[in-house]
DNA sequence: AGCGGAACGC
DNA sequence: GCGTTCCGCT
């Protein structure tokens, strides 16, 4: 990992979002809608509504001041910020909410959004707490690897030794809240912040470890940008971290309604409940799992994983590829994911033992908001220069009484950085486990297929004729795209259709996968996404800290599904938000049913009932009563052939991608072999993993492979 | 209100 | 890749 380098991160490389995708680095607006979502400050703006999901702006024109001011983008407007809104249509973030003004939901049936496994939806109407726990801001939403150190997280400049260094320097972020301030001193965050008195208060909740931490001045880049408070505090710190709420706003720290407010399964399995709730945010693969169906094991590792830091041992990769594993199969994601690691089996999965995750956590929603009237005093043609101070920050929200009860040094004596566990010496990259959303539905607008009636241009640039709606079928079996981009260098944001869209089609090669049918959206085809990639901080004033893109003309927007906008998915979608939880994960066993079952085409899919579930029972040939023996090589081949296929399909979608992260791997082993052994007194060890052990002898040679995997793993990571 | 194409910017 | 800005159309 480079962090060490530049920014002290212990994070892989690829755990970041290349840099040739700038754009992905900074906050889509969906994850600013969440965070707005998740404050109460702005619950009189937006909040939650109606179905899980669903929210409305009960203050557009606050929202897109918000929004610009965020973007600094003063001119920003309810109509463009709906623009963008809408183009979330085609990548499935969102859709309407037909007959309700200002009212979106976001699908998350097919966003899981990784690093929001928290996500409260609960709805008004319900008088649950709206605002989310510990969901990110856009802020450090960039996935990281858990940082091993607090060190790792903070940038060399940050007193890292002292506890209050690390507080005070993440709560500083924290206070930056929603919105940003512009660089060139017009800072609409300390406008706002100094609206709500004394630029500190406002976002009490958050702020409650401010506790020194002198003035925000000059916070704003003491932390890499990088560096996600969320996930900082979530990783440090389970319990007391201020950031899931410990405090008094924690309302849910744990949901007490998980199972039904939230769009994400919290408790699909029964017993302790969500005991992943907590779980530790080891990758986005992990974090899209419902955190209650990861599949952790309580290994010895893991507690200090939870309580402080992580590190690329071969246990914890061991996990992560499990849970990763595991989530492609729970979510009926490609197994491209896996592409790398192909003999990586996910045993059983066990449950958390003890949940970490912010329990306890009591919001006090104080009286909610208050008649949204009243305060709303700014009007949209004044821009930033003006405050608008709105939200006076509810005193409720008081600040955690213990702050430091988050420290991040739980475990001082396992110090990440210089972690014994610290395998491997050479970088290896892991496949990024990019998470795509699949391509926007085909358009209604294939009547202009080869026709430019545009407005302002006639250039038919790329990709108008792109879209021949029917037929793509072709690699659509799976629902979800599991892409695993090669190494660092992938870059889109979290969701993304295909890329090139337009011009491949043009070519004549159906590059993007697309939904045969209408909208329906099966539910294999959960959608995974790695918020992870924006960072809040990226802010205009960084901007030109991304090289600039090429120019080059802009492919066609796929056609929407829906002809005549009809939302067809509505309903479907509806009902994956109220539909039980998917059925534990765990509980499939890899083994025994049939893994891919769900990757079929939509047609297969049918109880919408249950969304991102797992695959239907086995086929009917399936191997219940095979030998184990059978039963593995079996699955093998099928797992096999279902990667050929995929490859196949790949490759008509992304080929060079995939050849790329092929290559690499290819690269890596050939370059890490030596140290791949190294790594093998690691878990390969019987029994130190505490599934091995259990694990049928074919399984040995996959935990090989795992261990393998993690050790090249962990050499990538060397460097940081 | 909403939608969505197009060009443009970062 | 992800908006932002415009704008015509419903």
């Amino acid at each position: 990992m480079k962090t060490s380098g530049d920014s002290g991160f212990a994070f892989p490389d690829w755990a970041y979002k290349p840099e040739s995708s700038p754009g992905s680095r900074q906050i889509q607006l969906w994850h600013f809608i969440l965070e707005l979502l998740r404050k109460e400050e702005y619950h009189d703006v937006i909040a939650w509504q109606g179905d899980y999901g669903e929210f409305v702006i009960k203050d557009p024109d606050e929202v897109a001041r918000l929004w610009g001011a965020r973007k600094c983008k003063p001119q920003m407007n309810y109509d463009k910020l709906s623009r963008a809104l809408r183009y979330y249509y085609n990548k499935r973030i969102l859709h309407k909410t037909k007959g309700k003004r200002f009212t979106y939901k976001f699908n998350f049936n097919k966003l899981v959004l990784v690093n929001y496994p928290f996500i409260d939806m609960g709805s008004t109407g319900s008088g649950v707490p709206q605002s989310a726990p510990p969901v990110p801001t856009g802020a450090g939403t960039h996935f990281r690897f858990p940082p091993s150190t607090p060190s790792d997280v903070l940038s060399p400049n940050e007193d890292l030794r002292s506890p209050g260094g690390v507080f005070s320097a993440v709560a500083r972020r924290m206070a930056r809240g929603s919105v940003s301030d512009c660089s060139d001193g017009t800072s609409v965050n300390s406008e706002i912040e100094d609206a709500n008195g004394g630029g500190g208060e406002e976002r009490g909740g958050e702020r409650g470890l401010n506790g020194g931490g002198g003035g925000g001045a000059g916070y704003r880049s003491i932390i890499h940008p990088r560096l996600s408070h969320e996930s900082l505090f979530r990783m440090y710190g389970g319990a007391g971290n201020p950031n899931t709420h410990p405090g008094p706003r924690g309302h849910q720290g744990h949901r007490v309604h998980p199972d039904n407010l939230s769009p994400f399964p919290v408790s699909p399995l029964p017993g302790p409940g969500g005991a992943g709730l907590l779980a530790p945010p080891l990758s986005p693969a992990l974090s899209m799992t419902p955190s209650s169906h990861l599949p952790y094991t309580p290994s010895p590792s893991l507690s200090p994983m939870l309580g402080s830091h992580f590190s690329f041992n071969p246990e914890d990769m061991k996990r992560y590829l499990q849970a990763h594993h595991q989530s492609v199969y729970n979510y009926h994601l490609s197994p491209r994911a896996f592409l790398h690691y192909p003999n990586i089996v996910v045993p059983q999965p066990h449950r958390l033992a003890h949940d970490n995750r912010e329990l306890g956590a009591e919001r006090e929603r104080g009286g909610g908001g208050g008649g949204g009237g009243g305060e709303r005093e700014r009007e949209r043609g004044e821009r930033l220069g003006l405050n608008s101070h709105r939200h006076p920050s509810p005193l409720s929200q008081s600040h955690s009484p213990h702050p430091h009860s988050a420290h991040p040094h739980p475990h001082p004596h396992s110090h990440p950085i210089n972690h014994p566990l610290h395998l491997g010496e050479e970088p290896t990259h892991l496949p990024p486990f990019k998470f795509k959303l699949q391509p926007p539905p085909l358009g209604r607008k294939q009547r202009d297929v080869g026709q430019g009636h545009h407005p302002r241009h006639s250039s038919l640039s790329s990709g108008s004729g792109s879209l021949s709606s029917s037929g793509l079928g072709s690699s659509l079996s799976f629902g979800s795209d599991l892409s695993s981009a090669s190494g660092s260098a992938s870059g889109s944001g979290l969701i993304s259709n295909s890329s090139s869209t337009g011009s491949l089609n043009s070519a004549g090669l159906p590059k993007i996968k697309v939904e045969p049918i209408s909208d329906i959206e099966s539910e294999e085809e959960v959608e995974v996404t790695d918020i992870s990639d924006e960072d809040p901080d990226d802010r205009c004033d960084e901007y030109d800290l991304f090289s600039p893109r090429h120019p080059r003309p802009r492919p066609h927007q796929p056609p929407r599904h829906y002809p005549n906008g009809t939302s067809h998915d509505e309903d479907l979608d509806e009902d994956v938000f109220k539909a039980p939880a998917p059925p534990p994960p765990g509980l499939l066993p890899f083994f025994t049913s049939q893994p891919h079952a769900s990757r079929g085409p939509p047609a297969l899919k049918s109880e919408p009932a249950e969304p991102g579930d797992p695959p239907p029972p086995a086929a009917p040939g399936s191997t219940k009563c095979i030998p184990l023996k059978l039963r593995f090589k079996r699955r093998w081949s099928e797992d096999q052939r279902m990667e050929a296929m995929e490859e196949q399909d790949d490759k008509k979608v992304r080929g060079e991608e995939m050849e790329r992260a092929r290559e690499k791997e290819k690269e890596r082993q050939h370059n890490g072999g030596i140290e791949e052994n190294g790594a093998s007194s690691g878990p390969s060890s019987p029994g130190q993993t505490g599934y091995d052990g259990a694990l049928p002898l074919a399984q040995r040679g996959v935990s090989q492979e795992l261990h393998r995997a993690t050790a090249q793993l962990s050499l990538e990571n060397k460097d940081c």
